[in-house]
DNA sequence: ATTTTCTGTGAAATCGGTTTCCCGGGGGCC
DNA sequence: GGCCCCCGGGAAACCGATTTCACAGAAAAT
């Protein structure tokens, strides 16, 4: 383990010195920038950066948490954020909570002891009192997804009502009466706001709303469409509040031969990289995941460079990308 | 921001006791104990970790390097993975490739540079230079999924050669004659073996190994399956070799009007999640990925312990999961 | 009763860098 | 020629913990 103090002694110069070349200090002599560098590559010297990050107070690291980094959800907004982490010479730690209040406090309270730089946090809880943890030690935190109870926090959020109210809007233009909401866990922020959306939009128009109720995951999605299937009435058209649910809801389509869209139209919640090519092609209301994701890193970044104290929140619509499962294809609606 | 000296002041005790008590130390007296516990809980002491890191020279981060995070396969193992290190207390720095030798070499040294406690990476370059950094500073490499040139690291990685044997030979079994191979970039050593594995069952069981060739991505696959479709002689069955060309191979399938298993069997190689929820469907052979990550963590944890130190080198057999996408259910076969 | 051995505690060194502070010498100005 | 300022560089302090080492005082041994 080579330090500094030998590349030092190496070039005839103090530890101050190889310092200051390291880091670009224009004031050091020609001649003693070049012994540093020869002496640098000569021992294969290479700074250590915990040592840095301790005296400068300075971390070149981004703490990531979300609740389960297997959804395409998520795996998109960590690859989103290390794109652009990458560029900025930062690296991410991923947490993964699994909708565990107490994994996401412990990876919290983690994140706060590393004096990360800023930590972006899909919240499965409120967390105020580990977020306050970190902002009182000066680590901006960032909201993703969903609220968090700390003000103090910059917030990144899609804005679910309008959401879900316009994939319901899309299948009531295009003729049904009888959509079904495929819910999830109406118990968090995300479900409850789509779910709003939804029934708020059916009694505009006049319908009552109906839904079944499901976790956001595939196997709930297939039970609840099982159960919605064997009623006595089916209904002509489905919104469906995620990815994962949509997944479960074809299986149970196919599994009682029903095809997309003529049988049951459908609209999902988000837009994982392999809806285009479901059978039939999905159309979705997207959450414009990678434009979040820049705007999250933006806020952390104003927030390191001292730009800006004041919260800030970003609402972001969701996009409508239309394609073969909501059935009728008129353009006054695209 | 309240240190160790601010805790033993209050406490009225030396840093040094305030440390033992925290780190468990038993030969501290328990009237010390409880000052110290009190003072903590008072002043909300949190130890800094960049500090104790620095100063043990032990890390509690564990680097993990994956091409795409996006890639289910991956997204999967760095799930498993962090189930595992939250379980003993370390965290992951999940880093992107994006298949570029460059960012693969920034990384790795950024991960030696932060002297993280081991890395598990999962190459798409040999990389053997910037490993050698790594274990020169003894920090442990275990390649994932493919191999290292440093001799030194570890290896888990899955036997593609029987792998692609058993989808083919499943095929084969069932009557097939005609199985084309949908094939991904074989000058890498994944791609190199599946393709090996194939041809070698086909040429052993008399038959000419035919290739649609693509590149591990969606789009390569549903390109060269409208190609392939286009020609004159249409295969009966397909081996494809991942997940993402799993999805373009359906797609093309669906623009030709071809169903899955009647017109063209087909068998994956890798088994994402929503691998059971496709229309058909699908039969695959899988890397046991969370098995392959419990080793990757086991031969870190030997190494870090200082259990072992020779090289070790785990291949995993790939795992048949039938399913209907490759049609004859024969319990034969099985 | 005196020496020896523990035992528990604090002072100080340490990890490997960065940054402040100070100092010698050269150039510019009067 | 004398004074001041500026420039480049080194010594030492510092970041916040852990760990070594030394040393009181009590307990044990003689």
């Amino acid at each position: 383990m080579v330090t500094i103090s030998q590349v030092a002694e190496h070039a005839g110069v103090s530890p101050a010195t190889v310092s200051r070349v390291l880091n670009g200090d224009e004031r050091v002599g020609d001649e003693y920038k070049q012994r540093v560098h020869d002496a640098v590559a000569a021992l294969g010297y290479r700074p250590n950066r915990l040592a840095r990050s301790l005296r400068t107070q300075r971390r070149s690291a981004i703490g990531v948490v979300v609740s389960d980094i297997e959804n395409p959800h998520f795996s998109e907004m960590v690859r989103a954020v290390e794109d652009l982490a990458y560029g900025a010479g930062h690296h991410l730690l991923v947490c993964n909570t699994d909708e565990s209040a107490e994994k996401q406090r412990t990876y919290l309270e983690m994140l706060a002891d590393e004096h990360v730089l800023g930590v972006i946090l899909s919240p499965s809880h409120p967390a105020g009192e580990e977020i306050g943890l970190l902002i009182d030690r000066g680590i901006p935190v960032v909201a993703f997804d969903r609220e968090v109870s700390d003000q103090r926090a910059d917030v990144v959020i899609a804005d679910n009502v309008k959401g879900a109210r316009t994939a319901t809007e899309l299948l009531l233009r295009a003729g049904h009466t009888d959509v079904v909401y495929v819910g999830g866990r109406s118990d968090v922020e995300t479900g409850a706001e789509r779910l709003d959306g939804y029934a708020l939009t059916m009694r505009r128009a006049g319908l009552v709303p109906r839904v079944a109720e499901a976790d956001f995951r595939i196997e709930g999605a297939r039970a609840a469409m099982t159960e919605l299937l064997a009623a006595p009435q089916r209904p002509t058209a489905l919104v469906v509040a995620n990815n994962l649910m949509t997944v479960g809801v074809l299986a149970a389509m196919r599994e009682h031969g029903l095809r997309a869209p003529d049988d049951l139209a459908l609209v999902g919640i988000d837009d994982p990289f392999w809806a285009p090519y479901l059978d039939p092609p999905l159309t979705v209301v997207a959450q414009p995941v990678r434009k979040m994701a820049a705007d999250a890193m933006e806020l952390l970044h104003d927030r390191v460079s001292g730009r800006r104290t004041e919260p800030r929140r970003i609402v972001h619509p969701f996009e409508l990308r239309r394609r073969v499962s909501c059935g009728t294809a008129d353009p006054t609606t695209q």
